[in-house]
DNA sequence: GCGTCCATGCAGGGACGCTACATCGTCACG
DNA sequence: CGTGACGATGTAGCGTCCCTGCATGGACGC
């Protein structure tokens, strides 16, 4: 029994598919067939069972595929035990976060990383649906999400390790000449009938718009879908309506005006996402070190 | 990181060198060396040194000998997963044991195994010095093994498991016409300037005479290292000397006849030694439960 | 019903790992 | 102190395994 062909199982089973699985592995779709096709006589149980033109995984593939978990952090454990005698831990870090949290951390984070010598970092910017967080840390090591405050945590199981990172209050944005520009705050009522600027469906905090507004007792008018926080801040900063922004990334900003709500709880929850295996790497942990400070700092400020 | 690697390694360690590695893992030396070799390029660690002629792990090589352990359990954890959706556990498990522990054991235990299906034992008989029982491990999947009752536990470390089987008293033995052979018990007093009949040096239960002999007082006056008890049972009936036997073993025969000690605890474990990662095995676990089982039949009767 | 997407089988090629052999160092023996 | 044997380690050669490329079959959507 391969530890790579489990591997390639457990990614077929995260990505949903064998060719979703080959990109992320750099194969070809045909020898991520082949890997968990051997897998399979070599248990001689069923590990997939196709669904449409997809396959899914049965329940004895799941269970093979969490085990597959283990495995992983076994081996990442030994690498682990061995840099413990290195003078000094080296490597690259892949790591990802969405538009507004890279904005937020990654230049101070960079900026920490810099002082510690052999750590390379390697950064995107990775913006995807609220569901598709997870699925990133197979291609990164730390992954940047954030979710609503009061919603539930991510899936993934035992495969995912969630690493709280900071709380950030979503800000009612409005342009500088608008009515409420000149108040301290506002409550959920104050916000009856205004043109609301929202994020796309099922993109992260797209819900707690709907929260809010249900607060005030009506859905919300939204007139526009947009995704990037910059183009929401230039769109309000028009007057084309008016938004829910995060108050440390655009708090600073002299574009636009951010009022805080009072009456109800609007925040979102930044966490750090990676996998079990990938966390146990020293480089990983050191990085992810710098990530919880950095986000403590911002916190409290 | 390899997986086979890594157990390459951990056999190095436990084997004490290249050579006897190989054989275990039915290889040639050069192909275990190449891998040692090659792991140590991808860590850039040294993790064995030269000692004389042979080879030993340094700290680092120890460090991942450990964390091998653990790949190896993750691997059968996940192969177990596996099984369990199997209706039947199936494969063989070799079993080996010391000789008079064979004889006790060996026989019900296959007798209780037939009425499994599907589970095939292989059993063999191995008397080897009481450090280099849990070396078998590395061969074997569960080694029976015997040790002095007071003496300390196995080395190996995490690595071996230990499933404490029974104990079985140790007894004096006397020809059928010899003076002590009336007594329903003798004291260590009773036994100044015997004729003993010990086993080698540095074997198992070695030590037990001498802790005994202590007791009266005086060194005890061996004339005899006989290793195989049945050889000893024939020189103790044709009155060359005395000797500790185990009780279950020789005490149905009408041979020689054995003595309770009162006054001194006398006595040897019976354990069973498997490595972490052979226990995993569900077939391996059946064939441990009946093995616990009967001994402890034997221990109560 | 056709095009597209996805999983899968088959043949070819490359890379990796093992065996066999030679070398060097170390320990036992005369 | 030289000689023989044992043990570890490189090198060349070979076999094997795995991956790529291409073709096939099935399922969904327009």
């Amino acid at each position: 029994m391969d530890a790579r062909a489990l591997e390639t199982l457990r990614t077929v089973g995260t990505q949903g598919g064998v060719t979703a699985a080959a990109a992320v592995l750099h194969l070809t779709p045909s020898a991520v067939s082949q890997q968990v096709a051997l897998l399979q006589r070599e248990v001689g149980v069923p590990l997939t069972e196709r669904v449409g033109r997809g396959l899914r995984l049965t329940p004895a593939g799941e269970a093979l595929a969490e085990a597959a978990v283990d495995v992983a952090v076994a081996l990442e454990r030994a690498r682990a035990a061995c840099d413990e005698f290195l003078e000094r831990p080296q490597g690259v870090v892949r790591v990802s976060a969405f538009q507004s949290g890279a904005q937020l951390l990654l230049p101070a984070l960079l900026t920490r990383m810099e002082a510690i010598e052999g750590i390379t970092l390697e950064c995107t910017d990775e913006d995807v649906a609220q569901d598709d967080f997870v699925a990133l840390t197979d291609r990164m090591d730390v992954v940047v999400a954030h979710r609503p405050d009061d919603g539930l945590g991510w899936a993934g199981g035992r495969a995912v390790q969630v690493v709280p990172l900071l709380r950030e209050p979503l800000d009612v944005a409005v342009p500088l000449d608008h009515p409420l520009a000149g108040r301290s705050e506002v409550r959920p009522d104050d916000l009856r009938d205004l043109p609301w600027i929202a994020v796309r469906e099922g993109f992260p905090v797209a819900t707690v718009l709907g929260a809010v507004a249900a607060r005030s007792g009506s859905a919300p008018r939204i007139v526009h879908r947009v995704n990037d926080f910059h183009v929401v801040e230039a769109l309000v900063e028009a007057g084309h309506g008016v938004s829910l922004l995060p108050r440390y990334t655009f708090g600073g900003g002299a574009r636009v005006r951010l009022v805080p709500l009072a009456g109800v709880r609007a925040g979102r929850r930044i966490d750090a996402l990676l996998r079990r295996d990938r966390a146990e790497r020293l480089v990983v942990r050191r990085v992810l070190d710098e990530l919880r400070a950095l986000a403590g700092e911002i916190d409290t400020a």
